[in-house]
DNA sequence: AATGAATGAGTATTCATTCAT
DNA sequence: CATGAATGAATACTCATTCAT
């Protein structure tokens, strides 16, 4: 019923589309990279997933590999830019421009799509196209950047203690998101301990904000 | 033809023991399953390794799957039971408890071995040895949960808040450990953003305690 | 649509007349031939040797085939004529024009283009284009009869002793001449058998020459 | 009719016959070899010809070049030392010795075989397999020394002038006849220019004696 | 028990050739 | 005329697995 978007014409042999093919041929080297894994995937099916023959495949691209590394490269662009831009520019308080951020990064990162790809990343790509796995790595290093600027926002704002390692609360928080997202929910960890997603986010960033208070004050005391 | 079992040890054509086979093949499978990785490890490379011919194998094995998946249970079942009751034993506080805990799985995640594990588990055994990983998945729950009971009596001591989410405080200082172990040392983003190992674990544990310290305003009433 | 003969100059979209297309193909082929080898050369390489692309090749020649026969038949014939006549046209006494035809095709022989071409001609083209080789070898076989006639012009002249098989004789020398020039100094036979160049060719025109020479004459006998 | 000898028996599949494998092999490459040459032989065929899979060429050899390249040096070996021992012990004059020799050079220089392979050589191994067509080269030259030593020994006695160039001698022999077997017969130009071979190469031999004759003493005369 | 020998299925890449523009 | 785009056929090599000894 559904149909590879390339099927779509009955018979698309011989016609030139010089200016569709490589995208075409990097969308169906992702779609079957997500679905495989980097190192099954065959030049051939690629090939006709994307409706054409396999030499066509290395009219525009090297080798498998020059296919796959720049099929990753172009969808790992095409999200980045997206996802930080559109979330960063939130107004309001440090600590709510925080949640925010962090409730997208949460939604995103329990997207089939996302733990897909970072198990490929973490996975085959990291190894294979160690090129690939920079970029991305790079990216992953802003997202932590840009949270640690949210927090140290809050702490030059009052919001937060001052005494807290911003770098080090961001990597924790967006990285403790992320394994949660990929074992509880994408590796199914949830069928051996149950916890919705909700509450597991709700709670998680309650004692992020939690740990960022500032300290009560002393002089209170007494 | 019939021979008794006693003449096991008369006709000694050869060299080892058919009980010594195994374990002998299993463990030049981990070696080169941590080196190679699953799908790259070659059924001769591992009979070469163990000094006996690739035939060989399949007269204990019935597949290169089963070599290597009963290779990988066998090394995480001997490894679980050690570190967690070794760990779990220790007295004083739950904080002590806790950071004692805490400081241990930080220095074995920080191993070249434990990274190597993380990631084929995560990689390859995930897709290909289903069992495998349920197996491993089974003992990071349990990771998680000797954590959370040890929050919990800290809470039932008073030593913590009493309105945190036990379960999701531990699922994150372990996660968030686990991530950037692997991230940030096995994967190299320490080039891309430096930061000592040290200040990463106190600061997260820090920030773990003080989010769970229980809240100041109790005494003032009165 | 139907463009009259005289519109050819008018439209000049196309930088180069047709007729120059061909030789200027057929030019890099036989460049590429001797470099490469029959089999080893591409289409492709050929045409972007000629600065056209692949399929502008299919345009005046039907095959790969067929632009390197034709390729190699042109060359020949440009060669063959320019020798032979040149060569054959010298005076004095048949001694004279003999050592001086030989001398001109062992310079020739020498050559690291007549090698290239020899061992085209008996590797492949005498599978692969056997009526090039044909072409080629009527060439060669006139050759054979033009060192014969001048034998035998020195025999009719009393230079050369009568019963010599001139046939032969002209064979030997030349295909003497030509296989040492192959092994000796083209397929590096010097490195293992160390002799001049020099001395090769003075030697042996020295024997034939001695070869040929008149009978003692009998007078003795009486 | 005529039948692969690796043919023989309706299934040798799954016969161990390690011994007889690789000559096996090496056989079937050298038949395919100088039927369709160096490059045209598929790994396939022979093993095929060889009743053989594909994947146990690969058992016995490391690679296509691999084999081809044992092929040619062990066919090359079976050969070189039966020639030429054989032929060097005759007794009787030098000029007796040398004749024997060259007409047994001469017959087995007419043989099919010796033509394929020397076509074989000077055209793809030359290229293809350097290492072996340096052997073969090196046998050559032994050749050329032979009927170098011939004549020297001829001169010796006396038999032969002095004054001639025996190495060159030896060489242009030699070359002559080779080069006339190649193209006069294998590569049938003997359809343009009719010669038979016992004329061909009895006035060759003709020649070379006459040359190779004292000259005749001139101070006796009178 | 142990193994060398043998196998078949699987795959990336090349290149002469043809089509549509 | 000229070409980029597209194709299909061809082929060396790998590796898990099985057989016969």
């Amino acid at each position: 019923m559904a149909q590879s978007p390339a099927a779509q014409s009955v018979d698309r042999r011989w016609k030139r589309r010089p200016d569709e093919r490589p995208p075409a041929l990097m969308a169906s080297a992702s779609k079957l990279l997500t679905r495989d894994g980097y190192r099954r995937v065959r030049v051939e099916d690629v090939a006709e997933d994307a409706g054409v023959s396999k030499a066509t495949v290395y009219h525009y691209f090297t080798s498998k590999d020059d296919l796959l590394t720049r099929a990753v490269a172009s969808r790992m662009a095409e999200k980045h830019a997206a996802i930080e831009q559109r979330l960063a520019m939130a107004g309001g308080s440090a600590s709510d421009r925080l949640q925010l951020f962090l409730r997208e990064f949460w939604t995103i990162s329990l997207t089939m799509h996302a733990g897909q790809w970072q198990r490929l990343l973490v996975s085959e790509i990291v190894t294979e196209a160690p090129d690939v796995f920079a970029a991305w790595a790079r990216g992953l290093v802003q997202r932590w950047r840009l949270v640690q600027q949210l927090i140290e926002e809050g702490q030059r704002a009052g919001e937060f203690r001052r005494d807290a390692d911003a770098a080090v609360a961001a990597r924790m928080i967006v990285s403790g998101l992320s394994h949660q997202a990929l074992f509880h929910v994408h590796f199914g960890l949830r069928r051996f301990a149950a916890c919705s997603t909700d509450r597991l986010f709700d709670a998680a960033v309650e004692q992020l904000l939690y740990g960022l208070r500032p300290a009560p004050r002393r002089p209170k005391r007494r």
